[in-house]
DNA sequence: AATATATTGTTATTTTATTAACAACTCTGT
DNA sequence: ACAGAGTTGTTAATAAAATAACAATATATT
């Protein structure tokens, strides 16, 4: 049997995922040159911090419709404004959080996440030791009252920061009543309908390649 | 001016990036197999399980130096054992682990990952409440007492989980002491001689990812 | 025993991403 | 005014990764 690779690419598909992946960085970096109060950076600068090929600079900032002065560069606090409007970092996009062990907690507890477009508006849990406490002003609820918050709140992204095997479980759950997209934190992989949109972010493949690059 | 990339890639080179970075995907779905007793699988079954390509299975595989049967695929048990032989998961890499907040707790306490062959020996941090304590049998020293520490034990990986305006000092203190690789979880880029392993993991890139898909 | 078929594993092709080349431009210094 | 150099932004070439094609083979079925 020969598998074919279901990516439903039907839709425009316009920026490559590398890209998408280097702005943020970029972003960081720009932050910090703001605050040191530089007006203008090329993409000869951003590419010696990033340890990449200048023109790969230029052709990602290019996707955001930035444009820059020849021999001056581009403009810093256009750039961010730029880029965080291009990543829809300055709208605010709520979020479901199920599963508040100690990588749930640090995401509740980390306050970068809210300036970066995320916003967690409350976690769930089956452990009575944390449902209704408070994290971060954001309320630990029992799983059972989902469905009445997912009605209350128009929710469209939730976080798998559960133990590996309920990781399949509540994405059933949360799919059943109209989730969009899946951020699972869990390494298992967790089958969904086509349309629902799912992020694997998982330290092992990164672990991996830093083991790789160790011992090699 | 024109940067060119500094990827120092004169070394052999020879596993691609992508596929080790699939490699642990397969290996967790392979332990769920074998707890349900399934003695063979083949790519075609695992290529259904991530939505990918029957045939990028095969090659991935193929670079672990596993055989597979024709009509009857890979022995699970035997998958399992070269997978995790192929990415060193089996030997245990001692780190240190600089700045014990959230996330840094959270790696701390997060047991999957000794057996995934990273082994945090040790945590420092500067914050009087939790330096000196004891956090799954690991101690929290007071960052000074990193180069006595670094002495005895030989240890060649540093992972930053501080505060962003921090990490560049952490970077710097560990590599005078020879450090060889450094996880950074920080979205700050810091820059090392280029022959230190940096390995940069930050949630933003893939929150970017997916309120791109979730807004296109 | 012969046949059909699922599967591996390799080679070829296509697609995607990165790097190189270069024209156009604009600022600086003479 | 003019030369020179740094820079953008686009197009061309190369490299890398994914997909397709297919030969070889082992198993199950008739």
């Amino acid at each position: 049997m020969r598998v074919k690779s279901g990516n439903g690419k039907n839709a425009v598909n316009q920026i490559p995922e590398p890209t998408l992946r280097r702005l943020p960085g970029y972003l960081n970096f720009l932050k910090v040159l703001r605050t040191n109060h530089v007006e203008f950076v090329s993409s000869g600068q951003i590419a010696i911090n990033f340890k990449m090929d200048s023109t790969l600079v230029t052709k990602d900032l290019s996707y955001t419709g930035i444009k820059g002065r020849t021999k001056i560069g581009y403009n810093v606090d256009q750039l961010i404004d730029t880029i965080i409007a291009f990543l829809d970092f300055n709208k605010q996009e709520n979020a479901f959080l199920f599963g508040v062990g100690n990588l749930g907690k640090a995401l509740i507890k980390y306050q970068g996440l809210r300036s970066y477009g995320l916003n967690i508006i409350a976690g769930f849990d089956t452990n009575p030791s944390v449902v209704n406490t408070v994290l971060n002003d954001i309320k630990i609820h029992p799983v059972d009252e989902f469905r009445d918050l997912s009605r209350k709140f128009n929710v469209r992204l939730a976080i798998i920061t559960t133990p590996d095997a309920r990781a399949q479980e509540i994405a059933d759950l949360v799919v059943a009543w109209g989730i969009k997209a899946i951020w699972n934190f869990t390494p298992q992989s967790i089958k969904v309908p086509d349309n629902i949109i799912v992020e694997n972010t998982s330290v092992y493949s990164d672990l991996a390649v830093i083991l790789n690059r160790l011992n090699q």
